[in-house]
DNA sequence: CTGGTTGTATTAGTTTAATAGTACAATGAT
DNA sequence: ATCATTGTACTATTAAACTAATACAACCAG
């Protein structure tokens, strides 16, 4: 018997000569699989060793990159059992958001403006960009 | 008689703290100052060595600023004369100003993104940036 | 061509981010 | 309780970014 075993296992993978560190790629590819429904609620992600193993890193790498998303809310984790898809989709105040959203966004127009980019440019750009991704072009 | 010297010397300044390196404030400043009208087109910047004093920083610090300005094309330099803003306002192809606007929004998207915020959140965190910051709030 | 100005090159020191090695601690089934 | 599983803590190593010390090279006025 098994209703709904676990959807697929996930595939990850690591370029390392991306330049992006491993924890970081490890954080958007779970991202990315949330977005697009490869992960759920509930789901949970490989173990720490498991994973390590699977990409040929170290432990400790792949617990930074969970214990990261621990801290955002997008898993919770508990020690001896795993680390799971979290269930709380909004877990900021609406002032946190702001505050992260403004952060964000901040040095992102610094740059865009002194490369001489206006403001319509951008926005297209962004709306454009938005589009791309959201269909799994990932890095 | 001085018809039109130099509009205002323009004031460096530096934040340690900011962990935004000296490089990167010194570009940022010139940049906002292009943008707001305090340098035009022709003028001088201070020497590297002036404003390494200034700033208690070493020349090269200053220097790798002005080489990396003189990259993108904002100013143009002469060994033994001085550094200069750049006449050339448009420097890039259409198709180069693409290509660097989407290396720019990509990565920004993707952190948005995965921070659960909506194009629309996005687009009006964008302009709303933009209104701030032509009006001189630096970092 | 000489002296003082300008930016440049080379090298070294310091700090910080990223990853790995290794040992520890919590959980849950038996 | 015991054991295998899970995540965690601490330390060390590596690599890169940043800044500085110091010496060099181009330009221009006299």
């Amino acid at each position: 018997m098994a209703p709904a075993p676990e959807r697929k296992p996930i595939q990850f993978s690591l370029d390392a000569k991306s330049g992006v560190p491993f924890y970081k790629q490890i954080i958007l590819q779970v991202e990315f699989a949330i977005a697009d429904g490869r992960f759920i609620v509930g789901d949970q992600l490989p173990t720490v060793r498991s994973l390590a193993v699977d990409l040929k890193i170290n432990p400790n790498t792949v617990a930074r990159a969970y214990n990261e998303m621990e801290i955002r809310g997008i898993v919770n984790t508990q020690q001896g059992t795993g680390t799971f898809i979290s269930d709380k989709e909004i877990r900021l105040t609406e002032v946190e958001r702001e505050g992260m959203l403004e952060s964000l966004v901040r040095p992102f127009m610094s740059k865009a403006i002194s490369y001489g980019f206006s403001v319509d440019e951008v926005v297209n750009a962004v709306q454009d960009g938005f589009q791309s991704l959201t269909r799994g072009a990932e890095e």
